[in-house]
DNA sequence: TGTCGTGTTGATTATCGTTATCATATCATT
DNA sequence: AATGATATGATAACGATAATCAACACGACA
């Protein structure tokens, strides 16, 4: 048999299994910063016998995929988000653990830089207690 | 025996030992972030004896004091250097991965979070090219 | 629809960085 | 120097993530 396209002898085929699945609709239903834990929690609602290695390499293809981005919170393990949303930033509840997203951003953020140097981006975390917690 | 100081029995004595002295000078001697384990190899140069388990626990002690803090790098291990005193940023080079300090905060950024949600502090942390990496 | 090759899965083990344990050593006070 | 509480160092335990590997299941093709 004889491959017509020239490419495809090097393209890696990708197939559409049920976990993968499984994993993308969690993350486009959920619109927050997930763990690998909460990943395979609300992945497993689809398919139960998922494993958590599945969780870590599905989302490290998805990564480099840039169909999400990890959300890294110093001291604590990266959680994940879809990479498509708008510019906006999050809020760490230190309760319940969980990271909301923030809307809107610093105006006068990008002036912050010493002169002479060329800021192509930022990230901005706000710490704190949510709603729900503010009342416990 | 009664102890004269009311604050004496709550007071958690803390000993002068020849690590944690040979541990902060080495924070004092490198002026820049450490690793834990850069921190025991340059340790041991002073107290050969010195165990790993000694520079987890005095690095923790030293930033509960205040003394030195983490700097913190998506997706690597963190580092630990003297804390500056008063409040600032991060500018994080991509091309260096050098990490600079940056003075001045964005004054509306506690206004950020949610409604009902209450903010306690915050981290910006800026990416980009710092001036030396910019020429090249 | 069945076969087949290869990418994928899940269970498990390994690894890394960090913390907890605990018997012993050491510091500060007496 | 004796005392008692804290600190130490070796090591086990730990949580998060990566690696391993036999069994599996997609998808292309007959």
């Amino acid at each position: 048999m004889n491959l017509e396209s020239p490419w495809a002898k090097d393209v890696v085929m990708e197939r559409n299994t049920r976990q993968r699945g499984a994993i993308r609709r969690v993350f486009a239903a959920l619109h927050r910063p997930l763990s690998p834990a909460e990943v395979l929690t609300a992945a497993q609602a689809e398919v139960p016998s998922m494993g958590i290695a599945t969780v870590y390499r599905t989302i490290k293809t998805l990564v480099d995929e840039g169909e999400i981005k990890s959300i890294d919170i110093p001291g604590e393990a990266p959680r994940y988000e879809v990479a498509h949303l708008g510019h906006h930033h999050h809020f760490h509840c230190r309760t319940c653990d969980k990271v909301f997203e923030v809307d809107g951003c610093p105006a006068d953020i990008q002036k912050l830089a010493p002169t002479g140097f060329i800021t192509e981006g930022h990230e901005v975390m706000l710490f704190g207690r949510c709603t729900t917690c503010k009342a416990a």
